[in-house]
DNA sequence: TATGGTTTGATAAACAGTCTCATTATCTCT
DNA sequence: AGAGATAATGAGACTGTTTATCAAACCATA
């Protein structure tokens, strides 16, 4: 099985000239605080709701005094050009993640809430020709299996 | 391929009296407000958010005069014990639909909401390789293609 | 049908996410 | 580097969804 873990696929600096070229196509301006939330997004392993990401840029950067609705105005910019990609969580929110990374699905334990990630060529194969099948424009796709990971079977 | 469309697997007598033997088990009461929500959800066709069942048992039912809060209590105590089941759609919140069907994935459009159903084989059986693989119990899962339906294409 | 715990509707409150707008920052052109 | 044009920002008001509170109504049981 093709099944595996993923990992970043891109040097930061890459990442970062990527963007600074996106902005200026776009006549869009590069600032500090998209610069901030960028990085943050990168160097964070984990999925990030837009409240835990306005919290570690505070706490990182307390003199750029980033306001919440950049934090939302810049994620939602950053999905429009797939360089984000979230997860929904009901009432509970939306959780991003940089996109920088191969297409992948998510496993969640539902005693611990540890999200992990994975590939699959057979269900990415599949689900283009269900699409088709229904004539359907597929613009995404998610997949979660929920249960309980290894480590929550032990304790 | 095996993908197809889901149906019904259950009367709504034979749903009732599973309900009221769930009541019954922990205690709860059969109230009026319940029955209808129950009865509203199986007689849909749709995905219903709260808002949306709300409206449909108070044009049915007037006199009901059920209260938005009670419906959400119930599609939670219905979820909690796996009668119904939710989508979520990010800040746009969930919709809701009976669990009383085979278990089926969902294909949604994102310019008109509308959700169709769909099994497939093929995925359901990678799921439980992938699950095996990781070491992971798995509880449930889910599978949503994102996209643009026929319908919407041609307009 | 009386009793006691449950459920209810109304409404307040919490919450995430969006919008507005005056101020600030960035970019481009010179 | 400076100026002008325009985009982006932070603060906070606002929206829509979901949850909590509580007195009154209801249901199951005896």
């Amino acid at each position: 099985m093709s099944t595996s873990f993923t990992e970043r696929t891109i040097e930061y600096d890459k990442l970062l000239a990527d963007f600074k070229a996106l902005l200026k196509e776009k006549a869009l301006k590069f600032t500090n605080q998209r610069e901030k939330i960028l990085e943050t997004l990168y160097y964070s392993q984990e999925h990030l709701t837009p409240e835990a990401l306005h919290q570690l840029i505070k706490e990182k950067y307390p003199e750029l005094n980033a306001g919440i609705a950049t934090i939302y105005r810049t994620l939602s910019m950053l999905e429009d050009n797939n360089i984000v990609s979230s997860l929904s969580f009901g009432a509970q929110g939306k959780k991003y993640e940089l996109g920088a990374k191969d297409h992948h699905d998510h496993m969640i334990c539902t005693k611990c809430g540890e999200i992990t990630e994975f590939v699959d060529d057979v269900i990415e194969d599949q689900q283009h020709k269900i699409a088709e099948k229904f004539g359907f424009k597929m613009q995404d796709h998610s997949m979660q299996i929920y249960g309980i990971c290894k480590k929550c079977q032990d304790n």
